[in-house]
DNA sequence: CAGCATAATGAGAATGAGTCTGATTTGCAT
DNA sequence: ATGCAAATCAGACTCATTCTCATTATGCTG
């Protein structure tokens, strides 16, 4: 099991070694989107990644990107989020499990991230009463944004 | 007994009384989805919605429905949910604040409710701490269901 | 009750995220 | 180096949602 030490082995190594062992072949459209997922912190669109990816002069496959985050999605090494804007958006999954939720401004749609240790134990325990089997979980809290606040007051 | 006391002000006429309050006028569509979103206890999509009208033979124009939806989820009278499945689902939002959220079975697709105060009282506590002004959350649990997992055994 | 201003509705076109297809390129084992 | 399967790509396509604008209905006013 390579990666237990996440300072050491940065997440897109992590991910290239994941899918040398799953037996995927190297590719230049799935370097360039996992190397820049590696460089965000927080979630991107596939339209956010396809512009980015064009403008560095590495542009892939509109079908491409979809193609590899959907690959990364399933084997847990990106995570897929839905803030209720319609689009979907992506950010690596660390190996260590350190993940973060997200704050939406429904009015600007500006997105944040948060933590929060007591909210995940909260989960977790209820995760273990219920007849699915869960293995993933997403915390979406609506608001306003300091910004759209004052604006409105 | 869960409906008994509910029943003394339904959601319907709560919704009803609260659009009449805010100018808007009556209307037919609008009458047609609110009773039928007062039937049901969790989420439809749009296209249910619009199935089910059809088949009570009080069809109404595709854009009437998603119009609808918007009013009522802007006057927080209905909860727009989104698991990540690509559509949006919509159910009563109760005007006692009692809510539930969501799991949903990655194989098969299928969405079920779930309660858990614990859960509630962790999203409140941390919502205080944050910069937005937090004025609602959606909790969505990903797993599998366990049709899905015996199937996967 | 008749007439008006305007809100509500509906049919269909338009948009846009995401998926599929079929052809071409590339990685890698032999 | 050769060959095959995996990876990539451009572009067509699907389908949820939104937009447009003509038509209908509601609630007032006189
Ligand atoms: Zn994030
Ligand atoms: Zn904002
Ligand atoms: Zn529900
Ligand atoms: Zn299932």
């Amino acid at each position: 099991m390579a990666g237990t030490r996440a300072t050491r082995t940065s997440w897109r190594e992590h991910t290239l070694a994941t899918l040398a062992d799953a037996g995927y072949r190297r590719g230049g459209a799935r370097n360039a989107v996992v190397e820049l997922l590696d460089r965000e912190d927080c979630a991107l669109t596939a339209q956010e990644i396809d512009d980015r990816l064009r403008a560095d002069g590495r542009g892939v496959g509109r079908a491409s990107v979809y193609r590899i985050l959907e690959l990364l999605t399933e084997l847990r090494l990106v995570q897929r989020i839905d803030v209720g804007q319609g689009v979907a958006r992506y950010e690596r999954h660390l190996p260590d499990g350190d993940h973060h939720h997200h704050l939406v401004c429904d009015s600007c749609g500006q997105i944040e991230p948060f933590e929060d240790p007591a909210l995940e134990q909260a989960i977790e325990r209820v995760s273990r009463t219920l007849s699915f089997a869960v293995d993933d979980h997403d915390v979406v809290l609506h608001g306003a944004c300091s910004d759209c606040r004052d604006a409105a007051a």
